[in-house]
RNA sequence: GGCGAAGUAGCUCAGCUGGUUAGAGCGGUGGAAUCAUAAUCCAUAGGUCGGGGGUUCAAGUCCCUCCUUCGCUACCA
């Protein structure tokens, strides 16, 4: 029985389109989950987005929407952003769904029965204009004293009535289950933080609004709806049936691991927990809290005009090219810089001209020389076995190892080091010679290649999945053996056996080049 | 202001609990090879490890201080 394995991103706040910090999330999530699966674990993989909030209602009326109709245009470009990238996701939730309300008032009712809500005032400065709340600390001194917010708006003292969680009670049981699971919170700057944050005490929490109704009904207070971030969060458990006792439920939660960007770590770690505690459900194994990408090093924002749309970048290098490019030269848990130039330098070194010449130099040769067929095996040398050895090891254990790291650039990165090795093996072996002086030497030598290539092609899989199903398939790799646990057996005398003859070998990874125009999206 | 992270070769970064000549990739330079997507392989590049001080037989690696950049400091999400 393979240990179940649930990993969700957050869920997307949908209010613009998709952008490049969306498909990095998803991208990386992918990655573990098809990693976790071809190591043999039953995985559940959701994502979606998160469509209620005072945003949505204001952006649609902004656009002359109804919020409805925006939150299904802009939740199907998140669809498409996951189909485009490739993003094995089972299930992608929206918080729009009935069985999701059905879910938020399910634990609504939960956090009742615990004692945890009750009704009182919210006050607060509130801005009319940005129908948002703000705390003392932000506001700034306008002329005549007037006080205002961030944005620059007015705000005044206002008093709304909202239901209250007691998130104070939940302060000291926080703290002892960070310190009860160190693993829970990361990396560790985050879980710095977060501790740091409830260390300094909490305040009970405002979870419902009545200045609009864009949201999830409070149970038994029909003017009320949920705050968004309770109803968003139930999303983790409503998409594996919640609260039905469904197979999916029992088997998968709790979560394995929340993938989440550094931004809303506090929701992750603070909220979320303090209300599964007062459910009386289990709290979520790991929550991370990944970098941002950044634009050149810059941050990018609207008014700077670098904001990058993930589909462009697929559509312009290939989305294998940006998945390798995100998951390789970004060390997952930090900030990332990327660049068209970047993503070209990246790719054409390590997937064309390492990874993709090594696989159609060998191809090649066996085409060539071997009409196709895969060569016998005429006992290996030393050097073959050293080669063999370091690639398996690579494959079976170091990936897997960063893998359980979520070191998904470290796992790139031996995973490297295997294809300079194996392109040093084809050097100094020189087959291209044998065939003249030990054509027997020769097969054994290719036949030591297919079989490292195909490993090393299986092990990547995770990162660049339609590029290697498409070389496995040209080396007529059995499905059975595609993962993590066979692909070192012994699957190559049989397929040789068999009769497989390959078909002259087409480039998989196409050097790339800087668009001819530049900026043309400025 | 408080708490935290970071500052290492031209560029992007590794360097765990301190220990022989500080590492990788890319770029640059010089060779080799020609099977392959002119891709590959080998060798090499003399960086005060942000500044200063300290602890130690020994410090990017610990302590103090200063400089720079960044994050968090709750109810928009």
């Amino acid at each position: 029985m393979s240990e179940p394995f649930y990993i969700t991103t957050a869920i997307a706040y949908p209010n613009g389109k998709p952008h490049i910090g969306h498909a990095y999330e998803a991208i990386a999530t992918d990655a573990i989950a098809r990693f976790q699966r071809l190591n043999g674990r039953e995985v559940c993989f959701v994502t979606g987005t998160d469509e209620h909030g005072l945003k949505m209602d204001q952006t649609a009326r902004g656009l002359g929407k109804e919020t409805r109709d925006l939150a299904d245009e802009m939740s199907s470009y998140f669809r498409q952003m996951c189909a485009t990238l490739d993003i094995s996701a089972d299930h992608f939730c929206r918080t729009t769904a009935d069985n999701h309300h059905k879910a938020s008032q399910a634990i609504w009712k939960r956090l009742e029965a615990s004692g945890d809500l009750y009704l009182d005032r919210y006050e607060g400065w509130y801005s009319v204009r940005d129908e948002a709340y703000y705390d003392e600390t932000e506001l700034t001194e306008g002329e005549g004293g007037q006080k205002l917010s961030p944005q620059g708006t007015p705000v005044e003292w206002t008093v709304e009535e909202s239901w209250f969680f007691r998130l104070s009670k939940y302060e000291q049981p926080l703290l002892d289950y960070y310190a009860a699971n160190p693993e829970f919170i990361r990396p560790d700057s985050r879980k710095n933080e977060t501790v740091k944050f409830v260390e300094g005490g909490l305040k009970d929490l405002s979870v419902s609004r009545t200045s609009f109704d864009w949201g999830v009904k409070v149970p038994g207070s029909e003017n009320h709806v949920m705050y968004v971030w309770l109803d968003a969060l139930t999303t983790y458990i409503s998409a594996i049936g919640f609260p039905d006792d469904t197979e999916e439920w029992r088997k998968f939660w709790p979560a394995s691991v929340h993938i989440i960007g550094k931004d809303i770590v506090r929701f992750h770690t603070v909220y979320w927990p303090a209300f599964l505690m007062s459910a009386g459900l289990p709290l979520p194994k790991m929550v991370f809290g990944h970098g941002f990408l950044l634009s050149r090093g810059e941050k990018m924002s609207k008014s700077l005009g670098n904001v990058v749309d993930p589909m462009e970048l697929a559509e312009l290098f290939g989305v294998d090219a940006l998945r390798y490019f995100l998951l390789r030269e970004v060390s997952f848990g930090q900030d990332g810089s990327y660049s068209p130039e970047a993503i070209i330098t990246r790719v054409n070194a390590d997937l064309a001209n390492s990874f993709g010449n090594l696989a159609q130099r060998t191809l090649s040769l066996i085409f060539k020389n071997c009409e196709g067929y895969l060569p016998a095996i005429h006992g290996h040398h030393a050097d073959d076995q050293a080669l063999l050895e370091l690639v398996g090891n690579v494959v079976s254990t170091e990936i897997p190892s960063h893998f359980e790291d979520l070191a998904m650039s470290q796992a790139l990165e031996v995973w490297m080091q295997a294809v300079f090795a194996c392109n040093a093996y084809v050097d100094v072996q020189a087959p291209w010679a044998l065939k003249k002086t030990d054509p027997e030497r020769m097969e054994t030598v290719l036949a030591t290649l297919f079989i490292c290539i195909a490993q090393l092609a299986i092990a990547v899989q995770p990162f660049i999945p339609g590029s290697a199903a498409k070389l496995l398939d040209q080396m007529g790799v059995p499905d059975d053996v595609r993962n993590y646990t066979r692909a070192g057996s012994h699957w190559y005398s049989p397929l040789a056996e068999g009769g497989f003859q390959i078909a002259q070998p087409q480039g998989l990874f196409p050097r790339l080049e800087l668009p001819a125009e530049e900026g043309a999206s400025a």
